[in-house]
DNA sequence: GCGAGTTATGTTTTT
DNA sequence: CATAACTCGC
């Protein structure tokens, strides 16, 4: 075993994977191999000696825990590792310590949408105008506290501000609401756990001992929730080893503390560094712009990407008239190289945003290129399937309010928005669940005789599903999507419902998937496990298909070919994560990402005009073109194209020279001052820090900068 | 109580 | 532009 390890590493490599004792940080660039790194030290460890049961590995998502799963076992070594997402392991951990932790085992696991409506009845409760503080921004700032595992008790004491002390007031409501529907959100998961590990010493000890090696990856996008649990995880033994890249940090926005990576040897004085800087994964052209690219980002530690691949195609940027073109053009592209022998799962696109999609789905339609686009929770969002699902939760977690009042009605069955909030105002007063409630119907005041009829069948037929409940559970849901009438009132509706049918029939066959190969099944920890489903988890590799998918999502994954699309300003950067130096320096950071998951080719493209909220604009290009250092031959072919529709006048005004620190005024930004000018004659580009806090790359050939 | 039609609103990234 | 929230007539 172990020389079969040897033969396939590099000498930095086995270091990692053969250390033993104690903490070790894997610091490793894009293409090093540091997720091959952990698949064999798990292997390693139990060459050793090591039963599997006692290591536990964390990745980011559901799949690279799946793939690193299915490495372990090819590679000969016994199953019994735990191999899962933070999120997953504290769901397990939660449900076998449930009491420890002060909840109930059967907690509902509430996604963003159930979020978004807890949070609203919270900024109701509190009375308080959703115009100043809308739910989603609230519930961003409650999701921040938490993920530093600040409770609302701490910020009820320390806020001062108007604004701390309204969002105290709606953390406190909404935790009550959470509470009362016996539901966690997915911070919760975090941070019940964290605070179970650290005040309820014998279950910390109790995992310490169960897992006695604990294995991160991806270190540098954990959140401090996260960090908190990995050091109690390891406390009676400091066998960590985390791996880590901070250049592909890219969850700052949800919380990712880069200090985490940065302070592992504080936290781990005796810790093992080890660095993997040669990348084995793109030619040498490819990681020559990631190289100079990164350089930009001015809070980082030097570092850079040593290719082992000797050869490879130039990078090519590529100007379009606007994203339909830009689409074709991608597709027309993608249909040489598949036609050059190479197979269209090698393919990858990505954009910045979704809503990008849909122009690239179009045209892969038309030049008929089989796709993909990675987007799991779309199909677990779809308003059939959550129908289907409240019904399930609700057998599991009769506190359910959120999945009760979704289904109450649906299909109509003549419990109408009155009846609905009689018997909610019922279990106000009686302080009990809604369910609860309806049970008790014949005792609510001015409720008609025929509502409590329907409300009585209602809760008859909840309690026989109830009695169908089995270890199995896709016949679950066949019965409950027949006997509910669900399936009829699709069946009604014709067309549409045709296919919401067949999404239902998914559904039916993933959950008989998951009924033969989960280890002990159960409604429960189905319900649970389909809640953390993330985006690229329906990902099939094998499918043959180009894959589509958010810059996000190609975190750990690599592709022969990558077309990385939409370099605009406004776009890539982003003009919401533009405010600071930080947010450039993040999504700088998700284009090197991008960048570095092209083995061989690498296409950059952006457009002259986009549509944005339905109106066609003149976009600017990205700065992080002029960050490649590389000049393209297609930048300067459009700049001819752009000088015919700009008269000469226009541009020879605008194109004065300007210096760093000029006080400016824009038509629209307002007044502000340049920091950074980059002289290119007509293709002059400056960087402007406007009075209103934002920062604009201009090209001076179509901002109407003045001097003041 | 129900659903069609209208109006307001809000727009990044995701476990 | 796309969806959510809301109104109004049955």
């Amino acid at each position: 075993m172990q020389d079969k390890i040897l033969r396939r590493l590099t000498s930095a490599q086995q270091k990692a994977v053969f250390h033993k004792e104690g903490a070790l940080l894997v610091i490793a660039g894009p293409g090093s191999g540091k997720t091959r790194v952990i698949t064999y030290r798990i292997a390693a460890l139990i060459d050793s000696g090591i039963r599997p049961v006692n290591i536990c590995a964390i990745t980011f998502t559901n799949k690279a825990a799946e793939e690193m799963r299915q490495r372990v076992v090819a590679m000969g070594t016994p199953v019994g590792a735990h191999i899962s997402t933070f999120h997953s392991l504290c769901v397990r951990v939660l449900r076998q310590y449930a009491d420890a932790a002060g909840i109930a085992s059967n907690f509902s696991i509430f996604d963003a949408a159930d979020q978004s409506r807890c949070i609203k009845q919270a900024v109701k409760d509190c009375e308080l105008d959703t115009g100043n503080f809308s739910p989603a921004r609230m519930l961003e700032a409650v999701s921040t506290l938490k993920n530093k595992l600040i409770t609302f008790e701490d910020i009820e004491q320390s806020a001062d501000g108007f604004f701390d002390k309204v969002l105290a007031k709606i953390y406190k409501r909404y935790q009550h609401i959470l509470e009362d529907n016996n539901a966690l959100d997915f911070d919760d998961l975090l941070v019940k756990s964290a605070h179970l590990l650290e005040n309820q010493k014998d279950v910390c000890s109790k995992l310490n001992s169960r897992f006695r090696y604990l294995l991160i990856d991806e270190y540098q996008d954990t959140n401090h929730a996260q960090y908190r649990i990995a050091r109690a995880l390891v406390r009676d033994h400091n066998n960590i080893c985390a791996t880590g890249d901070p250049d592909q940090s890219i969850y700052r926005w949800r919380g990712a503390d880069i200090r985490n990576i940065l302070d592992f040897e504080r936290d781990w004085p005796d810790a093992v560094i080890v660095k993997l800087e040669e990348n084995f994964r793109s030619t040498p052209n490819i990681l020559k712009i990631a190289d100079h690219l990164i350089a930009a980002n001015q809070s980082r530690k030097q570092k850079i990407l040593i290719p082992t691949r000797k050869t490879g195609s130039d990078v090519i940027v590529n100007c379009f008239e606007d994203e339909h073109e830009e689409a074709q053009q991608v597709a027309g592209q993608i249909q040489r190289l598949i036609a050059d022998g190479l197979p269209a799962n090698e393919i990858a696109v990505f954009y910045r945003v979704n809503a990008a999609s849909r122009v690239f789905e179009e045209a892969f339609i038309k030049e008929k290129i089989p796709y993909q686009i990675v987007r799991g929770v779309e199909f677990y969002s779809r308003k059939e399937i959550r129908d289907v699902l409240a019904y399930l939760k609700i057998l599991v977690n009769p506190a359910d309010d959120i999945a009760l009042v979704r289904i109450i009605n649906t299909p109509a069955r003549g419990i109408g928005k009155t009846t609905v909030e009689r018997v909610m105002a019922y279990a106000d007063v009686h302080n009990i669940s809604f369910y609860e409630a309806l049970k008790r119907a014949e005792k609510v005041k001015n409720l008609a005789s025929s509502a409590k009829k329907r409300i009585a069948a209602f809760v008859g037929m909840i309690e026989g599903f109830k009695k169908a409940i089995n270890k199995e559970v896709a016949p679950v849901i066949e019965l409950v999507f027949d006997e509910s009438g669900l399936q009829k009132s699709l069946k009604d509706q014709g067309k549409d419902g045709k296919r919401a049918l067949e999404n239902v029939d998914e559904l039916i066959n993933s959950a008989a998937d998951y009924d033969k190969t989960a280890e002990e099944p159960s409604l429960l920890d189905y319900l649970q496990q389909i809640s953390l489903f993330s985006d690229v988890d329906t990902y099939d590799p094998s499918a043959g298909r180009v894959a589509l998918m958010t810059l996000h999502n190609t975190k750990g994954l690599e592709f022969e070919a990558a077309f990385i699309t939409g370099l605009e300003d406004g776009i890539l950067p982003h003009e919401r994560s533009s405010e600071d130096d930080d947010d450039i320096e993040e999504e700088r950071r998700l284009f090197f990402v991008g960048i570095t998951r092209a083995k061989s080719h690498l296409f950059i493209s952006y457009a002259q005009y986009r549509t944005i909220r339905g109106r066609q604009t003149r976009t600017i290009p990205s700065q992080f073109l002029y960050e490649l250092g590389i000049e393209t031959t297609q930048q300067q072919d459009d700049s001819e194209y752009i000088y015919e529709e700009i008269d000469d006048e226009t541009i020879s005004s605008n194109c004065e020279t300007f210096k760093k620190g000029q006080p400016v005024r824009h038509p629209s930004f307002g007044r502000g001052t340049i920091t950074e000018f980059h002289d290119m004659g007509q293709n002059s580009i400056a960087v402007v820090k406007f009075n209103s806090g934002q920062t604009k790359t201009l090209m001076l050939k179509y901002a109407k900068l003045e001097k003041i």
